[in-house]
DNA sequence: CTGAAAGCGCTTACAG
DNA sequence: CTGAAAGCGCTTACAG
């Protein structure tokens, strides 16, 4: 590749016979400009294919413009969803969007946010991996004064902007769902514990037993299945059991509910009928299956746009103190194949 | 949010009683300062929090380590998973990434390759989207003397680096799979002719029908199918001709195969068995659905492993001219329950 | 090994 | 409305 020599305004101003500082004014449309000069410059500016070196112009005015964005991983539905969600508005106002991916590796999350505080955005969003409890790194973020936005998972200590899901609710009406339909004995998938989504989805799930006054059996309870490997795995030893589960919530994800919508397919285990599967997340694959599978809607793309909004609320609001503001996102239960007993 | 004053390295310097000089030449590890004012240095940086402002580190050297990726859309898994390969890669060597979608829009396109200009970014990567073919704004990018690599859907006519799928030869493959597997009339679904890889998928199409001395039937060649609800729609006017398709090669995607079955299923065809079904792109979901989806898979993560290893290749070249490099990739056809007849 | 100085390309308070 | 000048925070060729 060629070095090329780009245009800067001084070059505009030269060929003019002006300054720069005119130059940098007509181009920011400043109206301390003479009209004419003005359209010169711009027309001069374009014959010579200048663009602004945003680098330049954002040291200069101590801003980025740029929003950093930590999730585990880009191509996994929900997280491409939300930041197609954050960049709908964001482009619109001019911000830059500088993705990271942490990779369920708590290290590699400390490093993405510590590359993105050094490229001195103007916010960092994320989605904390499931590994690692220490946010050390988060609280960093707020004493170099760069906004910091929770998303999804987030670290409950933490006092900052959080868009979230109500997912105790949601697991509640889930769970209640199933009660509802007649099923006696509902097992839970349960994802990582220092994880708080997964914390309330369990919180909904026992609640939901309390409400109807029915006992929770704890064997039913699995940990840590939160892959669609583990679901299905999970799956295999709750079918196993003396007394097997007549319907799973798949508390995890979509994922997790493919895994078990797979085990009852391979052992013959009649869905919805025998086998009642609720999962998590409406990934697109969810109404697909046969059958397809009840989930819960979290409005992933909404959440973006929410995350970019909170934004730019906040920066137009000159408190000297920001405080923790809570935006909860009420997800729908979507009733599908997989849990429709009767009808 | 409160504004904080950042630690720069003149405060390092200050404090110790030096000159900025010291405290950058030790921060970027210099060998020709002394040892142990290094590491008096680099501990009482990190005492300040210090972190480099990049911004200022990246004008000064005239680059940004930062390479911005433009494409259709973020949330669609053969884009999410080309992203996650290029930055699994980048990441590695301290790179940044920049993300703009451009929505299918032609317009909006042309403003995300602007902005990334502004951004002095050291590269973009674009998947150009399906409408417009006025590729001046890549010709610009050229012209700045910014690296411009080309993935998948490409202007072949822009001699720049590129990294693609073998389509002809994948398409080939796959309608040959369907003519020996005893399908006589094989319908196309075809996607906009001004995206070369369209026009490639039904070049292969048929050259397949060429090899087997198999006639073309031009009723069975459909524009334009390249959605889901496209694909139905192109499907029902299949079905209904007098002599209908008894397979169908979804070229366009996955999705556009998933609304061919979802057709099927509602007219009571029987998949493989009255109609043989082929897709594109190995989308997750293709091998969920009943029956799964024979398709072809791009090794999407890799394509993005490897437009980021031609990147620093080729920064690590000093020729005057890149040659404009093509890496193919040949794409592999998965066999699945839509097409197999015969067991 | 260390410092003084210039400069990356822009913006903006100050003067006129 | 326009210019001269300083400065954002860093890096680096030059001198010693």
């Amino acid at each position: 590749m060629k070095k090329v020599k780009r245009t800067t305004i001084y070059d505009i101003a030269e060929k003019l016979g002006i300054t720069a500082s005119s130059v940098s004014r007509a181009l920011n449309n400043s109206n301390q400009v003479n009209e004419k000069t003005k359209e010169l410059i711009i027309k001069t500016a374009d014959e010579l294919n200048y663009k602004r070196n945003t680098l330049a112009s954002n040291l200069r005015k101590g801003q980025s413009k740029t929003i950093g964005v930590v999730i585990p991983r880009i191509n996994q539905n929900f997280f491409s969803n939300v930041i197609a969600g954050i960049e709908e508005v964001t482009y619109q106002k001019g911000y830059s969007l500088i993705i990271c991916q942490s990779d369920e590796d708590h290290d590699k999350e400390i490093q993405c946010v510590n590359t993105l505080i050094n490229q001195h955005v103007d916010c960092i969003v994320i989605s904390v991996s499931a590994d690692g409890n220490d946010y050390q790194h988060l609280q960093n973020v707020l004493d170099h004064g760069i906004q910091l936005i929770q998303v999804d998972r987030v670290a409950e200590e933490l006092e900052t902007l959080k868009v979230i899901n109500d997912n105790v609710q949601a697991s509640y009406e889930a769970v209640s769902h199933l009660i509802e339909g007649g099923y006696k004995r509902i097992a839970l998938l349960e994802g990582p514990q220092n994880l708080s989504i997964f914390k309330q989805r369990k919180e909904g799930y026992l609640k939901a037993f309390k409400a109807y006054n029915v006992p929770v059996i704890e064997e039913l309870i699995v940990e840590n299945a939160w892959t669609k490997e583990l679901g299905a795995e999970g799956t295999r030893k709750l079918l196993s059991l003396p007394h097997p589960p007549d319907a799973i919530f798949a508390s995890t994800s979509d994922f997790s509910a493919l895994g078990v919508l797979d085990v009852a397919n391979a052992m013959g285990i009649k869905v919805p009928s025998q086998l009642g599967i609720c999962g998590y997340a409406n990934e697109s694959f969810s109404e697909i299956t046969s059958p397809s599978i009840t989930t819960i809607d979290q409005f992933s793309v909404y959440m973006g746009n929410t995350v970019a909004n909170l934004f730019f609320q906040e920066i137009g609001n000159n408190d000297t103190i920001t405080k923790p503001k809570i935006i909860s996102i009420k997800p729908e239960l979507i009733i599908r194949g997989s849990t429709k007993r009767n009808g």
